[in-house]
DNA sequence: GTGAAAGCGCTAACAA
DNA sequence: TTGTTAGCGCTTTCAC
């Protein structure tokens, strides 16, 4: 942005010349501080209101050494309902501190480090980050300088601070170890592109399943899905494998919606079994309903801003870096129900 | 929040007295000013880097009289997508314009007046603001003051400033007709309980439509939905009206996700039809698949950034505030198409 | 090349 | 009850 004058706006200055007074009874009057005459105080609080005055809380904070009661939220765009909970759960915390959280989300991995330092610029008191650049060693001054951060869904690099994670290893075991319960030796993952911290431990989770019950193939793994349509093509390609899973595992939501789309579009939805990470809204609307790995996201959020108003408090700034990690649960709907062959609760011959 | 001591960060004049330089000198070498030597700039920007220093933006900005480079979206809480696509096409805006975007989400209509003040104090460049409350009046001060204002999604009240709607009257107006032309006459409106701008139109849309064609049942308006639940409720109650209505109008997509599943655990997913205001995720992926309204919602983003911009870079203040209304689209997808009886496409008797 | 002084809008501390 | 002084962190103007 052109730096622009910015619109006049007027001061305390203004009103004290206005009224003939001197610009600190017009603060105390502003600020609700006694020792003012009640008369020009209404005198003061008039003009205020005529001439629209809102006091600069920028040079407020300066003078008086408070931070600016606000917390800095960063997370990348993304069509995944994440976001909403997560910030459902921060905005609760905050409002009990009450604190004002401004949320930053960044069209792509290159904007996070820019979005993140103007907050830290802009004087925030603390700070969450849900990370999707590789390397946050750009923090090191904030780090240095105490600044409270907290990392969600995935660990800072580059630096040490607080995290709140899923137990996305966890999930993607009891995903998998679920599907091989009912039969499944070959079962397909579907992830996204970007090598992200989370779909990675979530595929650790399925490897550790698989051993010792089932081969792993990796033709099975997909692990290069370019958001919804991506997810879909690549559950088609599976699916023209000569010898195709019979269950799959979708790594995060936007990836389960892709597949069930292209699930449906092969006639499929009842014949292959289907596991995803993250609930969405109409899981259970579709046909079959879709069973998945639940994470609490607006636990998250409420864990990730408590650290931050701990540190803010003056947590002792000696005590390390903590990281928290939120259990993960599987709901079962239907469509990981499905056995090999396509029948649906017990077997019986195909 | 307890008006805390912010940690220490380091300022100029740290850097200054450690490399015993003024601290003139040391604002030159960071703002990349010319005429200090190569050796002692080099000496600065160690120390800088060692000690932490990160530019006080607030302190800059209160001295150079620039804006912050910063807008302020408020918004509130809600399970609706619309967010996340009227975000993007802020941000879309704001990008090109190298202004940061920072949104204030409000748990609910109590807080949206502190959230959009507390965005004003802090001398956001401009903002953007989709009501929640009914009246907007305490924003007079930066009505007078020509603080950069576009409201989204409903008009403002008790001020005047630009603003970006949607053609609910209209998109209420085909979805109404579309069933009336496949054969419905009792038509069932489902809608939220606070009785916001944007559903009121889309009702009253939805009268027009019926005007000359169908009589206007009270009975069949529910506009006292509370979320999701309160929809499928509210379509459980007219279902089991002794003259139920054959077709559905839900005024926004939480309300339609709620009726699907009301319809759905009724069995009548294929007998009632049903067509919902605003696209979601999986609507073509349900049985059968909903036939929705659609609205413009990133391109609306994108028009109120441009205006929030064209205002801060002096846009006439004297001309007046706009109003932009952009088109909504019937998508058919089947559920819409469903005649009374249960009959799709074409009709035979039941 | 470098620095001293003044001031952005505000407020504590201390007069008057 | 009211005003003066000083200064938050920074940058401009104008000296040296």
């Amino acid at each position: 942005m052109d730096s622009h004058q910015v619109p006049a706006r007027p001061t305390m200055r203004d009103i004290a010349d206005q009224v003939g007074l001197s610009i600190k009874s017009v603060s105390r009057v502003l600020n609700g501080d006694p020792g003012v005459s009640e008369a020009r105080a209404e005198e003061v609080r008039a003009v205020a209101r005529e001439l629209g005055f809102r006091r600069n809380d920028l040079a407020r904070g300066l003078r008086l050494h408070v931070g600016t009661e606000t917390i800095g939220v960063v997370i990348r765009q993304a069509s995944t309902r994440f976001y909403d909970s997560l910030i459902r759960g921060i905005d609760e915390v905050a409002d009990r501190h009450g604190a004002l959280v401004l949320t930053a989300t960044t069209p792509g991995v290159e904007r996070e480090r820019s979005a993140v330092l103007a907050l830290s610029s802009r004087r925030v008191d603390g700070l969450i980050i849900v990370p999707s650049s590789s390397d946050q060693s750009y923090l090191r001054a904030e780090e240095a300088t105490g600044m409270p951060m907290v990392f969600v869904d995935r660990p800072a690099k580059g630096i040490s601070a607080d995290t709140v994670l899923a137990d996305n290893a966890s999930g993607g075991y009891a995903a998998t170890k679920h599907l091989i319960a009912h039969g499944h030796r070959r079962i397909g993952v579907i992830g996204p592109d970007h090598s992200a911290f989370a779909p990675k431990e979530r595929v650790r989770g399925y490897r550790d399943a698989l051993k010792g019950t089932a081969p792993l193939d990796e033709n099975l793994m997909r692990l290069d899905a370019k958001g919804q349509a991506g997810a879909r093509q690549a559950c088609d390609q599976l699916l023209a494998l000569p010898d195709p899973p019979t269950a799959l595992f979708a790594l995060n939501n936007v990836c389960t919606i892709g597949v069930v789309r292209a699930l449906q579009a092969a006639g499929l939805s009842h014949q292959i079994a289907l596991v995803g990470f993250d609930d969405f809204d109409t899981a259970d609307l579709l046909s079959p309903p879709v069973s998945v790995i639940t994470q609490e996201v607006e636990e998250m959020g409420r864990t990730a801003a408590e650290m931050v108003f701990a540190r803010i408090s003056g947590e002792p700034a000696a005590s390390g870096p903590t990281r928290t990690i939120l259990p993960t649960q599987l709901i079962i709907r239907g469509s990981g129900e499905i056995e090999p062959g396509g029948v649906t609760g017990r077997r019986h011959s195909a």
